[in-house]
DNA sequence: TTCTATTTGGTAAATTTTACACAATAAAGT
DNA sequence: ACTTTATTGTGTAAAATTTACCAAATAGAA
């Protein structure tokens, strides 16, 4: 929180050159070893976290500040992402449970809770996928951490974005369905118990190791690469790859996955 | 227009009662003789035709400020009523294409330019179901017109519309394929050849006449009645009705149609 | 009674999904 | 060099679902 100048700047003269009264929060889903992630903010201020969000430039398109917002934190730019629903219950945030005396205090500023930040907010939810060992999480200009966090093992989170998680998650095993998403989550390369791992643990599910692949081949979503995996004492696995053309049609047309 | 004072007050105060840079708009459809329509409200002032829309009160939730815009063209409440997409791009409105001296003559309010109104807004997007032989559709406060049109013969519309209107049809035609959401556009008693006609003129394409149904009834979503339907010289066919309890269950779960 | 247009039951063929047996193989241990 | 262990991956048969379409039923008009 060394940039205190540029944070009282955004609180005093933010709504100059963002919208007032909506945001975008994030969900950002990566995946490792047989559990799915999500990208955590944490606020020592307000003693909880919740998803990475910010508000809209005026001069930008909804996609672009989500792809700004996720790059803030990720460092990293067009991930995978999809505005899955928006949310604008009046008591999503409870005002009345904030110390704005505390808060004008921290932050070197009179009148905090006059700012523009200070009103009813309705926030736009996007989800990102992105493969796990790419990313360096960064905190923001407010928060003081962020993380990942393994989906089950969230701690309660601040607003609602409970909810907010809960109705991403539903969104994301929806779409894992028809569009070949898990390409977002996996290295260029894999191998067929790979991928079938990543399908298991998003969709809560067993699927059968020999038609699951087999499919996915059949499709020609993915092919078969002349290399192996080394896996220690056991028969060394063939690698695969996504097919770019099938997979990107796949994208647009959607394609049943079992 | 003859409630001058109550838009004027609309155009001055509103930003008091309802939440500013946001607004609502909803595609509702409805469906008649193998045409599916959609209602499109008039303004003469801006010479086009846009989707009925509003904004939401700093008390209501999402769903219940688009139940309410609805409800102000239709009549009626409580239509299945879907939140698919919300439009940000900060050109969505062309601004400068609008003449606001006119306005302000029109309306009689000197700096119409100045209002709440004329700002960046981002729209939630809605679309509503309903059976069509139940709605007289109706102008609103500020719309000189509100009529049903063939989506086919819709004339180019006001704002970021068109892409609403190719959106909500989109998403409309992916939710038909899951949720039997065709209920909706019928009227309680139907015969098999009208079902069927629902979902080919919905989806775009041809089904077997003799399967479609078949499945729909294997299903348990519709059960036949001891009535049959006076259709002229040929054979009177039976009416058909939707099973509650299996077609709620299909609306929370979703069901493959086809 | 016959004709026309439409509804509907039934059934066979084609396709897709599901289940599962077993052969292949990599490396470590004996 | 052979055995053991754990995992990969080919093949195939059974089950279920989808698709195609024949032919009978039927209501009113000619």
């Amino acid at each position: 929180m060394e940039t205190t100048n540029e944070l009282q700047d955004f609180i005093i003269n933010g709504y100059k050159h963002y919208i007032p009264h909506i945001s975008i929060d994030a969900a950002i889903f990566g995946y490792h070893d047989h559990q799915l992630k999500i990208l955590l903010s944490g606020f020592k201020s307000l003693g909880g976290y919740c998803l990475p969000g910010g508000y809209i430039k005026r001069t930008e398109t909804l996609d672009e500040a989500a792809n700004r917002i996720v790059a803030e934190r990720t460092s990293l730019t067009d991930l995978y992402l999809q505005q899955y629903k928006t949310f604008g219950d009046p008591d999503r945030i409870k005002w009345n449970e904030l110390d704005f005396e505390k808060f004008s205090e921290k932050l070197g500023i009179p009148y905090f809770k006059d700012s523009w930040l200070i009103d009813q907010t309705i926030s736009v939810g996007y989800y990102a996928l992105t493969d796990f060992s790419l990313v360096t999480p960064k905190a923001g200009l407010m928060s003081d951490s962020c993380d990942w966090f393994n989906i089950d093992e969230i701690p309660p989170l601040l607003y609602d974005h409970d909810q907010m998680v809960k109705d991403a998650l539903h969104t994301l095993r929806v779409q894992l369905y028809y569009y070949p998403i898990a390409e977002k989550l996996l290295p260029a390369k894999f191998t067929l118990t790979e991928i079938h791992a990543v399908y298991e643990t998003l969709l809560g599910k067993k699927l059968d190791i020999r038609n699951f692949p087999k499919k996915l081949v059949f499709l020609g979503l993915i092919k078969k690469l002349n290399e192996k995996r080394n896996i220690g004492p056991h028969r060394a696995p063939f690698l695969y790859k996504f097919d770019l053309k099938k997979y990107t049609k796949a994208l647009e047309t959607g394609t049943t996955l079992t």
